[in-house]
DNA sequence: CCATTTATACTCAACATGAGTATAATCATT
DNA sequence: AATGATTATACTCATGTTGAGTATAAATGG
């Protein structure tokens, strides 16, 4: 006989960019994400995760893979275990009541280092005050948030964790009723802003490596475009020469044969996504580049 | 009030390289990998963990990393979901009884590529008769199983699913009683080979960007332990002067200043792992190379 | 027609990688 | 004591890959 069953719930993380910015889709005006629990009906935990975004949101779900399994703090015997995925789609349609589509950087505005590296005055001031003369805390924000140069765009869940350890998260302290800083962005139920912190770094890791990001672009697009979506996604700037390089080296995309109209300047040709290569390369290298 | 609770099961895939021979630690002869439901006690999924490996096997538990989650095929009100972790650790102390540890290799012949490609002739006409003339059958197994150049020791757990689904597996066979062929290893209780394919696909991948081999190896060992260590993994060997100055360049070990003894040859000096790296890089660019 | 804007094509130095060769220090044997 | 086998360690060299920058082309709006 089992000890004690738990509850399931399946999470969504989905993923969009739109004007050149990653959007996260929403529901309970931007305070928590898709989610509900595994029931008897879900042929699988996919299956499920499409049932309740379908019914939450009204939107499609396009590709998916597994994020993350955690179980509540105490174990109680109502305990829960949460199952977290990410999805990559387009918006499309008209919004449904109660889903929005939110900017990522308006949960962690700190990310963004497309232009330069991000303004955290207040918060490097009050990161310092936490780790004070301790050389462990001292190495640990050096770390992740270098002065200068060495900003390593993956490591969004550990930057989330050292902020919420240093108390500077509203949802780090719904118990002490402490004080907010500003500039610490958006918060969000339990711990699904932790877990779009995680959706952020594997995402950011992926790219590099594989080539997922197709999935976020139409199906025509012009080289700027994907560059920008890439930017968007990794919250870096990249050298735009050396990227259109990296791309026909690979042998990622082919020539539509149209131009793009209607925009300032010489009209860029349109490309699409070469599908072969997903047949041709499977998993493997696909490496795409950002600048340092 | 919830639909229904499932049970949630936890699997470890515990790995260790002994004498240069990837193992993982067993259950029931090799049937099984360590396992047990997720209950009230457990105060987090890896301390449960911890607790049905060490009550299975008497072997403690190093580094731990979760690697998938999945739910039963047929949800019924029965229905479970299981949750799996790779560890790395040594192997230690006296074997429990009960436990085993068992080379990786004899579930997975077909992965051995040390000294050159793996025999797989009766291997490959079976599947070349499951292909048949189906292009996209052949394309993938020209992809998985490529004659000559161009193996990709990463691609574990598709070849694994490939066998799986021409049918040359005794796990796959259970209900239609068919001949099994030789040379396909041996099988394990339920998916557990299927999660044994995942954690060596996710060994074999993270050992690449992440120094992760150092669980594996004593607190001193020589650059060839190092170095057949990343082979027994990777399952192809590796050009020892380039691995040797890769190793040098990323600074992840000092010498010790003693020489290793007793073996043939010019004695090697004794390196250890640069723990600092872990506290400067953190997780990001620890590369490691892999011969092609 | 000119400034502005974006696209696209090159160049060059620095660094990393794959492959191979040469020399040094042990042990086991003759 | 010399020899061969075995392993360690140090170089070399051609080829790729990457970061950074420059130059030219084709559109638009005044």
């Amino acid at each position: 006989m089992p000890d004690s069953g738990v509850q399931a719930d399946l999470i969504a993380v989905l993923v969009a960019v739109t004007g050149g910015e990653p959007r996260v889709l929403t529901i309970e005006d931007g305070f928590a994400l898709p989610s509900g629990p595994l029931q008897t009906g879900h042929r699988s935990l996919q299956a499920g995760l499409r049932a309740w975004v379908e019914a939450q949101t009204h939107h499609p779900l396009g590709y998916v893979e597994q994020l993350y399994t955690f179980a509540d703090q105490r174990g109680g015997a109502d305990r829960s275990v949460s199952i977290s995925y990410l999805g990559l789609t387009r918006e499309v349609g008209a919004s449904y009541p109660g889903a929005q589509w939110r900017g990522w950087y308006e949960y962690f505005p700190w990310e963004d280092a497309r232009k330069g590296p991000p303004s955290l005055a207040p918060l490097r001031a009050a990161l310092e005050g936490w780790a004070g003369e301790e050389p462990t805390r001292r190495a640990r924000l050096a770390w992740l948030f270098p002065e200068g140069e060495g900003w390593n765009e993956e490591l969004v869940l550990q930057r989330y964790e050292l902020l919420w350890e240093a108390g500077l998260l509203p949802e780090a302290m719904r118990k002490t009723q402490a004080h907010v800083l500003p500039g610490t962005g958006l918060e969000m139920t339990h711990d699904h802003r932790r877990i779009l912190a995680t959706a952020i770094a594997r995402l950011r890791a992926k790219i590099k490596y594989r080539p997922v990001v197709f999935e976020l672009l139409p199906k025509e697009f012009t080289l700027l475009e994907l560059q920008q979506s890439m930017e968007a996604l990794a919250g870096q700037s990249l050298h735009k020469p050396n990227f259109r390089r990296l791309i026909e080296t690979q042998n990622l995309v082919e020539e539509t044969g149209e131009l793009a109209s209607g925009l300032a300047g010489r009209p860029a040709k349109l490309f699409r996504f070469r599908a072969e290569v997903l047949a041709e390369r499977g998993l493997s290298g696909t490496k795409l580049p950002l600048v340092r």
